[in-house]
DNA sequence: GATGAAACACACATATA
DNA sequence: TATATGTGTGTTTCATC
């Protein structure tokens, strides 16, 4: 699981598999211009290693009802490490909650949350996070509007 | 594209999909308890209205030397329609920006910066940032740690 | 269910460092 | 020497009709 130094052609294959996640290990070999094999190889050493962390489907939000996004800022009364656990571990049970960053600066968390509708955050919000101890204060801003969703991560500034 | 009925047999799909995005049809119909072809016409059709939006690798970013990620919080001077599309379009190219949301509340904008050290970050905002046009007031906050990265979206909620 | 195409696991010779 | 590649073979599994 240690650092494997990464070529031209394995940002190459991780590009392709960021761009098109089912592509086929013959046709990624052919973008990459390796052999199947020497292509399948890399692959799954990319797997083994970690570096490639797994696959998932796209799936459009506003298609299946989810209509409402929105980040909140948390700050925790107190950072004792009882109370960041329980929050913590409480984040992760909240399955609105997408996404949960510790941020410097004011903010100790950002959390990123998806719900459908405006009564829906109302009930995650009231029922949930004003609820769970250790929260001081929270502050909610909505998504008006996504500008950019990259898919995964900049490849074009390592090699 | 219009808006097709989902029933428990299509979010059973999606929560596999999102969860195994690379699942072989064979085994995803055996999940969800349908015979393969079946399973692979619902699939198809969830790719052609779009709520399958495409697939994609997950990729470690620490395993790639991209150890740096900031929430930067902006504000523009004028919201002109021009102003504005400038600005949409100049995020839309920086590659370091992999999200970037127009939201409600005092900031205007929040984006997802992922860079490779803070030397890097400092490039980005000094040449690129700063140095837009409309940009009144920026805000960065670093990521200390990464409490929850949930895959995808909350499905539990619907049907 | 049938079939044509992949994936996958080997072996081995070659090339590169 | 050690590592990565290309080719080749065969078997298994899959997508697709």
């Amino acid at each position: 699981m240690d650092s494997p130094r990464l070529d031209r052609t394995d940002l190459a294959i991780l590009a392709e598999l960021q761009r098109e996640g089912r592509l086929s290990n013959a046709d990624l070999a052919e973008r990459v211009k390796l052999s199947p094999s020497a292509c399948l190889r890399r692959v799954q050493r990319l797997e083994q290693t970690g570096v490639l962390a797994g696959y998932t489907a796209l799936i459009d939000p506003a298609k299946l009802g989810l209509g409402l996004q929105a980040f909140v800022r948390v700050q925790l009364a107190r950072h004792d490490a009882d109370v960041v656990a329980t929050f913590t571990s409480r984040v992760n049970r909240w399955d609105e909650v997408v996404a949960c960053h510790a941020l410097t600066g004011e903010m100790d968390y950002l959390l990123h949350v998806v719900v459908q509708d405006l009564e829906h955050f109302s009930r995650f919000l009231l029922d949930h996070l004003l609820n769970a101890s250790g929260v001081a204060d929270v502050n909610s801003s909505f998504v008006l509007r996504t500008v950019k969703q990259a898919r995964g991560l900049p490849l074009g500034h390592l090699g």
